[in-house]
RNA sequence: GGAGGGAUGGCUGAGCGGCCGAAAGCGACGGUCUUGAAAACCGUUGACCAUUAACGUGGUCCGUGGGUUCGAAUCCCACUCCCUCCGCCA
């Protein structure tokens, strides 16, 4: 949610940021008249309510003395049928009110450049070498059968289209992979480890912004009418929902590996091949709470912690400044990693870091409490470090040999046991 | 799944249907004292909304949602969560 200040008082301010990130702004008129109806509504009610309040406390008081008081008893009477009616008016307009504003996306930095997609977006740094082939290099969706380590035809027997199985070293790879970046971010980035339930309620996905807008990328679980977790994101940064944080404890950062769910709808045709886009994917994910000065600082660490897995396991990437319009819903700033995937010739997406601002904050009431101040709203954040399946690819098609092995980084090995090549089946 | 107990401010914990936004303690903050700190003592200390240039003023909130009543933290109903015991179970 955006702050009631800034549409109401600057609304031509929000109404450009807006329409920056491609947002209908009609919805912000609507919103600006609902607002004045609505705190017109509650001048009056309140004074109705005053004058209720009173009489009750004049009926106390004469009670108590033994007189006669029905004429207060009449008044209260009238006064109260016209709350009522007040009140059930204003009850609609707050909650459209409601709706509107959970509609409304986050507004961009200052610093982000302003663009209807991704052809706008700002590449800022390049780091590493893509690797020179003397040979062709395959993609992993045929790596991955040859060597017997993906299984994408035992997957969709299982589950259906984007699910895949993972089978011996390809299975090991994955937990290697995770523990790998569990341990550096817990050991070298100064973050907590946490593993939190992979299903959450409304409230959760309502606070970090993929309700009410975005239900059908979710899978719902049926008996109890909760949701699987699309990132970790959410149950993470709603751990704190309606708290109020000592500042002392700021800025706080979590990491967890979870599975993430995602319904993938709208995205028909879209990789449909191999394990680029999957119904179920594992990530390691990075989320800070923090105070609004340090977030956007908090955010090139965060990202460089991501960054730090790639350099770690010599993948060469790219980072990105997401542009106005092709940010996500809670974002105010994003930076995409992208690795080289030489198999399929391009930089693709492997992480994605964003400042969140006071957005979901506002809607789960993250607050902290200044030195002897009063309650404000925090700042969230939250980045993959990394996204566990692309990284895998990522290891096998640039580690790729020209007959059919793979190597593995010298920074995996330790979790592999020492092994240093995945060779060919047979 | 069955039986019982509970949910009050940052925390612990009182609270005859009106005088309760709520005792007390702890914590936090400010002050006295001290070279400084601790201790002691004094004082301040919930959140949200509306309104006001401001000082303020008004409204709402005692798990959530309904109900009874002129009036509810207090009475009634439903739900959620927590605890104890029994059953079942990885």
């Amino acid at each position: 949610m955006l702050s009631r200040d800034l549409l109401r008082n600057e609304s031509d301010r929000a109404r450009a940021l807006l329409a920056s990130r491609g947002f209908d702004v009609t919805a912000l008129d609507q919103w600006l008249s609902l607002d004045a109806e609505r705190r017109s509504g509650l001048v009056e009610v309140e004074d109705l309510k005053r004058r209720r309040n009173e009489s009750s406390k004049a009926i106390g008081k004469i009670k108590r003395e033994g007189g006669d008081a029905s004429a207060q008893i009449a008044e209260v009477g009238e006064l109260k049928g016209q709350i009522e009616t007040l009140t059930s008016r204003l009850e609609e307009v707050e909650t459209e009110l409601m709706q509107t504003e959970l509609g409304f996306p986050n507004v961009p930095d200052a610093s982000v450049p302003e663009g209807e997609d991704e052809a706008a977006n700002r590449e800022e740094r390049r780091v590493g070498e893509p690797r020179s082939f003397d040979f062709q290099p395959q993609a992993h969706w045929d790596l991955g059968p040859e060597l017997g380590i993906l299984d994408f035809e035992r997957g969709a027997k299982l589950a259906g289209a984007r699910f895949t199985v993972y089978s011996g070293m390809g299975a090991r790879l994955e937990r290697a992979l995770i523990n790998f970046m569990l341990d550096l971010h817990t050991g070298e980035h100064g973050y907590t480890e946490l593993l939190p339930p992979f299903i959450v309620n409304r409230d959760a996905l309502e606070g970090t912004g993929q309700l009410p807008k975005f239900e059908e990328d979710l899978f719902r679980v049926e008996p109890k009418g909760l949701y699987l977790i699309p990132t970790a994101e959410v149950p993470v940064t709603n751990l704190h929902r309606e708290e109020i944080l000592d500042e002392e404890a700021l800025p706080l950062r979590y990491t967890a590996f979870t599975p993430c769910f995602r319904a993938e709808a709208g995205s028909h045709g879209k990789d449909v091949r191999g394990l680029i886009r999957q119904h179920q994917f594992n990530k390691v994910e990075l989320v800070q709470v923090t105070t609004p000065e340090q977030s956007f600082d908090a955010l090139e660490q965060l990202t460089g912690h991501a960054e730090k897995v790639l350099q770690m396991l010599e993948l060469p990437y790219r980072v990105m400044t997401l542009s106005t319009g092709d940010m996500g819903f809670s974002a105010a700033k994003t930076y995409d990693l992208e690795v080289w995937l030489p198999g399929q010739d391009a930089y693709r997406e492997i992480s994605s870091c964003s400042n969140c601002t006071d957005f979901q904050a506002r809607r789960a009431k993250i607050r902290y409490r200044p030195k002897g101040g009063k309650p404000q709203l925090a700042h969230t954040l939250n980045g993959s470090g990394l996204a566990v399946g692309r990284t895998l690819i990522a290891i096998l098609e640039n580690y790729q040999q020209a007959d059919g092995s793979v190597e593995i980084p010298e920074a995996l090995r330790p979790y592999l046991g020492g092994l240093s090549k995945i060779e060919p089946k047979g």
